[in-house]
DNA sequence: CATGAATGAGCGTTCATTCAT
DNA sequence: TATGAATGAACGCTCATTCAT
């Protein structure tokens, strides 16, 4: 228990110190070393858990997704209606990236880019399966428009990036009421009459 | 003339040659003296014209934002009607990133994280008046929403680097009929009645 | 006692280990913590027993200088004749070498380069005692030429070395035929008519 | 010209750097950085003439090679008889390795450890055409006896590094005389009647 | 103007050693 | 005693930048 408390404690203390250092500066001027620092451990220690900078990227990559995936959905009935949960899924991704600046950054900046499989990778096993429901009873309730898979994600998830990442990036500020108005376009934009 | 011809023709080889090889590898894996072999020219002559490697991606962006923007304003007309401003400008848009992968994927990962400023930032003079001028008809003529700016473009930029991200990574094949079919439902979202 | 048992066979798995890892792969690319696993001890443990990794190895070459020394003598009897003698002495280190490939390639790699300090320090007392007695004998009862005892070292045991060298590193395969070649080449080289 | 001087006067000045640096110290303790430091060079010097520090040595053990083959076989006559021939190789064989203490060194600890890949490989081709033509002669005129190539080279070599090793380690003086008495060993050792 | 050899700070990674348990 | 997680100095190597030619 204090083993695995203490092994557990610094992995999360290098997750959360390696968001943190790639908000602040992208992937070059993030040595291991000033991550060694800001997570207060060594250098060595973080290679005692992660076999390469690489590698430690991946993970920090799997583990927003999961924890990206269990906060988006919570609170997320399959049960409920297709505008329901659109809304759900909607407004959860929003806020949740809204209130987690670092795991926006890094997802939009390293999963998003070369590290990333497929159109669904980004997405955690949860969210994806929350989505793709949403997405077959919607068309077949024609509840939407039957329109490809992609061209929803990039509907949704492509204006929700865009517009957070001008809140982030300082550009404007994004309150309730602009998510709102997103939420609202988008859904007018692929709802059927 | 002869020795400004020399120049801008160096300019330009360094220019493709930075755009390639980003696009082939990333920030990293880029070196200055590839660049240099690539273009044809020495390393010493690319400090004559860049006094940095930041400066030159810099200059590169703006490089490219200028050359889309008179890619994509080609043809459009101020006096067309809104929705055939919007479909040019959706359309232009569309198939300027998909026939330059290269200024895409710069535009995607260089100039859009740390370098840009502003939310029109990414846009040349030219292009962000056509889409002001757009904006502003298509408002005062009650023919889109009154939304605000940055969610029209998030909405419409947002969703376009979305699935041109897709295509340039290989997840999925880009034709016409999809991009209709994402013009048609942000139209959808933003119009009035 | 059962302690002195359980460091005695700690420090003895220590040993195997590392003659095993460093035949394998040479000083480099064999760390402590590689040590550890093979002899199946913590690496704290192998500092309990051994203040450094220098150390290590020159506990190792004394203790394969002691093992060589007793497997050599073996049998020898300080009161045959000087051909049988020379004999002996030659044809059991050639074995020895032969059939202890590990402590071959410890004693030419490790301790005959740093660690060594004089031109007999790598023979252990007891074998030591019987060349020199060999040698004595030889010389006093004009058997064998009278010349430096440097000389007649490097003679039997440069050669031996140089010809068990090949054979390890398998650019030949020494038979006995060749090693009697080589024994009758060095005799004849330093008998007295 | 000048060019080619100042690239020639950097690999001269680390090849020397690398020879005085590798026999103070060995493999380890001699980093690149202090081979820069020795052949007052930077680092980056280094990795402009070799790729890596491995395809240094490489290159360090055929220069040796090259130059020991050239020095050896200095004043060698393939007409000379047998025995001139066999006291040319031995005693130039022996002066070499006398002058050329940083030679010497090198090529025992690594050019002929892991570097190396047959027998003959550590003589460059004119010493090993010198001493094969030698054998053959010999062996074909019925002076020396018809023993294995690898004996005769372990013999020969093997005793004669055997001796060096002393030497340059300070375990005794080599002198003229001790040379030559090995010779003659050698000599009567392999010499028919 | 143009070159590219030379530089050296800085990177990712390893591993001998320590020490809290 | 015995452990092995933790350390950080030191390594091999890269590459943005400079400057003698």
């Amino acid at each position: 228990m204090a083993r695995t408390s203490k092994k557990e404690f610094n992995i999360d203390k290098i997750y959360s110190a390696a968001l943190e250092m790639l908000a602040d500066g992208g992937f070059h001027k993030s040595p291991m070393s000033l991550l060694a620092k800001r997570a207060e451990v060594s250098v060595g220690t973080i290679y005692l858990y992660f076999p390469s900078k690489d590698q430690l990227i991946l993970s920090l990559f799997e583990h927003v997704r999961e924890h990206m995936g269990e906060w988006v959905v919570k609170d997320f009935k399959d049960s409920a209606s297709v505008p329901e949960r659109y809304d759900a899924l909607f407004l959860n991704l929003c806020h949740y990236y809204l209130e987690n600046k670092n795991h926006f950054v890094f997802m939009d900046q390293f999963a998003l880019s070369h590290y990333n499989q497929s159109a669904l990778a980004a997405l955690s096993a949860n969210l994806a399966k929350a989505f793709l429901g949403f997405y077959q009873d919607a068309i077949h309730t024609h509840t939407i428009k039957n329109i490809r898979l992609e061209t929803l994600l990039s509907l949704t998830h492509g204006s929700i990036i865009s517009l957070l990442k001008k809140h982030h990036m300082g550009f404007m500020n994004l309150d309730e009421e602009t998510i709102l108005e997103l939420k609202n376009c988008v859904w007018d934009g692929i709802k059927l009459t």
